[in-house]
DNA sequence: ATAGAGTGACTACTGCTGTAGACAAATTGC
DNA sequence: GCAATTTGTCTACAGCAGTAGTCACTCTAT
C-alpha cells in the first residue's frame, strides 16, 4: 500500500473510500445521492473528494463512457487491513495488545473471533516450538 | 473522552501525546530534547504542539514553578482506549472482525505479545463462564 | 432548435496540522 | 552587575482536508 504510506486520508475521505469500496462500482451521482446526502454534503464536495481519492491512488475511475464509475484501487480487505496496520503502527507503537485489550474490555469480541484468536496463538506456539 | 470527540489529533500530535503519556511528568525541555530531537524537530515546533495539546485538553500543565511539567489529562489506558474506540467506530464501522482478520493474516505477533493475548482471552473465557 | 438535466473541471475559502523564528522575562553562573 | 541560558509566548507560513459555487460541455426531451 505504497500510496497510503505517502498520503494520509482525512475522516471524510476515509468514509467515502469505504462507501465506494462497499458499493463498487459507483458513479459520482451515486456517491452524491447516497453518501453525500446522508452527510448533508454539497454535490461538488463529494466530487472533489472523489477526485482527490483518485489522485491519491485510492480510487480508480473507468471513464470511457460517461458517467464515470469509481472503484477502489485495492480489494476491500486490503484497504481495511492497510488502515489497521497503519493505525496499529502509528497509534499503538506496533503492538496489537492494547487493541485486543480494548475489544475484550468493551465486550465486542464474540465467541467466533475469540476462537480465531486462540487458533492463531496455538499456531504461533507450534511454530515457535519448531 | 469528550474533548477528543471534538478535535482530531494529527500524527505528530498523537506521538507527542503518547510520549508524554509514557513519561509523565515531562518538562518542555525533556520533550524537546528527547521527542523533538529524535524526530529532528525544532524547539518551537515541540513547544507549539505541547501548547496545542494542552489547549485541546489532552495535556495538563503544572506551572506553579518553572519549568512547567506536562502530563496527560487522562490515564494512559484511557488515552489509548479512546483512540482505539475512535478508530474502530470510524474506520471499521464498529466491527472487530476486520481487526481479528488482520491479526490472523499479519503473522507479526511477538512471543511476549502472544502471551499477553492469551491472558486476555483467558480472562474473556472466565467472564463468559460466569 | 432549445431548454433542462447531467457531468466533470476549475477555482476558492476556512481551519487545522506541522513547522519554526523572534522576542521578552526569569534564572543561573561567574 | 552582567552575560549566558532557559523558559514560555507570539507570530507566521505552507500544505492539506473539508467545503462548495461556477462554468462549460454533453445528452435528452420537446
Amino acid at each position: 500500500m505504497g500510496k497510503e504510506e505517502k498520503t494520509r486520508l482525512g475522516e471524510q475521505e476515509l468514509e467515502l473510500l469505504r462507501f465506494v469500496t462497499d458499493r463498487a462500482p459507483v458513479t459520482a451521482r451515486d456517491a452524491v445521492a447516497e453518501f453525500g446526502q446522508s452527510k448533508g454534503l454539497a454535490r461538488t464536495t463529494v466530487l472533489t473528494m472523489l477526485e482527490r481519492l483518485r489522485k491519491k491512488g485510492f480510487l480508480l475511475r473507468e471513464d470511457e463512457n460517461p458517467p464515470a464509475k469509481y472503484r477502489p484501487a485495492q480489494a476491500k480487505s486490503e484497504v481495511i487491513q492497510g488502515m489497521i496496520a497503519d493505525f496499529v503502527e502509528r497509534t499503538l507503537g506496533g503492538s496489537p495488545v492494547p487493541f485486543v485489550a480494548y475489544l475484550v474490555q468493551s465486550k465486542s469480541i464474540k465467541a467466533e473471533e475469540a476462537e480465531q484468536l486462540r487458533a492463531l496463538l496455538n499456531e504461533l506456539e507450534r511454530e515457535d516450538a519448531d
